[in-house]
DNA sequence: CGACGCATTGATTGTAATCAAAATTAGTGG
DNA sequence: CCACTAATTTTGATTACAATCAATGCGTCG
């Protein structure tokens, strides 16, 4: 773990975060109220049960938000993608574990005095509650793909969700990126199991729909076929 | 469609809904500008594709959030209980529908002027914020129970989620409480068939954890059996 | 090179979807 | 109030699909 000063002026999502809203001053307060830290794949952030004292902000990479069941499997509520803000602020222990899926950028900050400057900036407020509407929306738009009935259109569709997610353009999904996920938590987020998953993708690729490069990575040669 | 001004005083979420967090003079000025309606069920609220220019707080009764499938099936993402807030702000046009499931009461506000009294209100943005956090927990509590992988922990975790959402005290589970989902809306919501759901029920009841009283009412007996 | 973790592939079993019918409930009008 | 229809739910039989059990391939790292 390593953990230093915000040098916000270089930030990837410098105006897409929730700090964006902020003015030059105001922006300069809460970096000072902040600490960059970069997490290793696997790394975790916050954990559930734990006291609930920091939020985050996502700068790069990519985060999960899960739970371990019973009987110790895990699984996976939402991924978080960079400008994403994680932390409950309005519970006294978390709920859910945090952790990192790939190397990751966060800025984090103590909860007490991220409230405190949410009271103090009216505009943190508004962009937090953007942020959390969006979030909103993402947490829905999953569930209306896990809760589908055919192992099939769970892939096809989390497939489809990725590129969006790793796209730049709003609409239009990337042709190719990398999952940040292994096939056990890919699993765990649809409600299937790796071996599934793992027949489902090698179908998909049979079929024409997507192409396969190593491990993680993956082309959308055929998103019709995915699905919309 | 029934229409009229808001009687705040009497309203029985009156200390739990975002706009509880303004003085008497602010919700008086947010009062002028909602309208209390009453829904049917299966009156829609708001429809998915249409201008996005109001939103709403239940007053009362229950909620769906959904969408028609391209095959026509309906999938039900998200259930809104007493207090919730619907209405996407910050999306220009609506992603999904918002539908009665049982006899409702709603104060609706237009989108535009409930946006300036959010800037106007620090603390009604806050206050919202706050809501929409919650609301993004129920969505991820909602989440690992959709993903389980057997029909049964899926029903059994519907059955003790809709048992904490009809209870008063935040922890315990409402002992004995009316489903305000058809066979059908809860089948979509858990991605299983009716007929699945409708077996599980009757396995549920046979093994002990729960008695049905008619169609929709639901006795927890065993809420231990049901999973944690 | 060998060992470990992760992913794919294979064979079998169990479970949920599908197809079909009966039973219960709700809604309507006489 | 009761008969009748329509809609919803339950139950049954069968099929399809995903979980499970088991083994093999692949990549990384000591």
């Amino acid at each position: 773990m390593t953990s230093s000063p915000l040098a916000c002026a270089a930030c990837p999502v410098r105006d897409r975060a929730a700090c964006s809203a902020l003015d030059e001053g105001e922006r300069g307060d809460l970096a000072r109220l902040g600490r960059h830290r970069v997490l290793s794949p696997g790394e975790v952030l916050f954990a559930a049960d734990e006291a609930n004292d920091r939020c985050a902000t996502l700068v790069s990479g990519a985060l999960k938000i899960g739970t371990v069941e019973s009987d110790g499997s895990e699984r996976i509520l939402s991924l978080i993608h960079p400008a994403g803000f994680v932390g409950e602020l309005f519970a006294p222990v978390a709920h859910f574990d945090v952790t990192a899926l790939t190397r990751s950028e966060v800025c984090v900050f103590s909860r007490r005095e991220y409230e405190a400057a949410v009271e103090r900036y009216p505009a943190l407020a508004r962009a937090l509650l953007r942020r959390s509407s969006e979030d909103l929306l993402g947490a829905r738009s999953l569930m209306g793909i896990v809760a589908r009935t055919s192992a099939r259109d769970k892939v096809a569709g989390f497939l489809l969700a990725m590129g969006e997610a790793a796209s730049d353009s709003p609409c239009h999904p990337a042709a190719t990126f990398e999952l940040p996920l292994s096939r056990s938590e890919v699993a765990g987020l649809l409600g299937l199991t790796i071996e599934t998953v793992s027949r489902q993708l090698t179908a998909l690729e049979r079929s024409g729909a997507i192409r396969r490069n190593g491990l993680r990575g993956i082309e959308l040669v055929d998103a019709a076929q995915l699905g919309n």
